[in-house]
DNA sequence: GATAGATTGTAGGTACACAAACAATCGGCA
DNA sequence: TGCCGATTGTTTGTGTACCTACAATCTATC
């Protein structure tokens, strides 16, 4: 094999790049963090950073690994994120007085604010994501998601 | 909004990071790199690393920025990743005689050996990914995904 | 043949993403 | 009470991923 063969020219069983679960799903998650700085309306923001805004407020307080937790990302991860968004002003970071380990997060009064502004706005990164497929599909797409995460 | 009612407490339309196409993609991605580092049989080898090398083994000899085409990455992201292979010896660059921009990109004869072993295990990555899927629903999201990309 | 515009590769900066290693602290159990 | 294992948060290191800006070079057009 390899380099005189090309692979177009192989018969079925060959491995296409673009055929590949993996390969689909890095360009979709591309298009979507693409669409998300396009739509979201707030340059700074990242995807990350709108997750765990949101999962803040929707639940309230929580401690640092645990939003981690809430929004998929690594302790080492989530850090980083945090420290951005406390950094900007939208999050404060108190200790805990019962756990001396944990620091306690809540949105500050800004973070909040921009949550109820922006929250229209992730609806419509999410329809842009999924303005390729037709209404029955999206449901489709969805479910087939989840159980693939 | 915001804190004092949980969203988890209103009615329909509410916006729940969960339920997010930009969430779940990047949970789907997240799933699949790992199964991808503990699949591949090459600890060293990342998924953009192996897209590089297969491709270059698929087109045979390609500028940097073409290959980046091919695989859908950045030229400052290919940079890198041709860089790192290069490094490990899987990958060979020459100036091209024509274009005296370019560096013409070629798979090294161990890089070459290297896809030729690891294409089997390619497979099994997919496989792997799709595993929650049943055999009917996994064209179904190949087909979808394509169209988000 | 000169020049404006596009392309190629590089560099610096920011932001995920995860592994590995670590100190501080907590919890349960002997 | 004392100790061991688990949890919390941090740091370091490597690898994407993209933006901006840039120098060198090519191409199309005049």
């Amino acid at each position: 094999m390899s380099a005189r063969t090309k692979r177009s020219d192989e018969t079925a069983g060959g491995y296409v790049l673009e055929d590949q679960v993996g390969h689909l799903l890095r360009r979709a998650h591309q298009r979507a963090t693409a669409v998300f700085q396009g739509e979201i309306g707030n340059g700074q923001l990242t995807p990350m950073q709108w997750a765990a805004l949101v999962k803040l407020d929707d639940e309230g307080p929580l401690s640092q690994n645990h939003l981690g937790r809430l929004t998929a990302m690594d302790p080492a991860t989530i850090q980083g994120v945090i420290r951005r968004l406390a950094k900007r002003g939208l999050i404060e970071r108190r200790p805990d007085t019962v756990d001396r380990r944990r620091s306690v997060l809540t949105l500050s009064p800004s973070g909040a604010a921009l949550v109820d502004v922006l929250r229209a706005n992730g609806h419509r990164v999410s329809e842009a994501i999924l303005a390729p497929l037709g209404e029955n599909e999206r449901e489709h797409a969805l479910a087939l998601l989840k159980r693939l995460g």
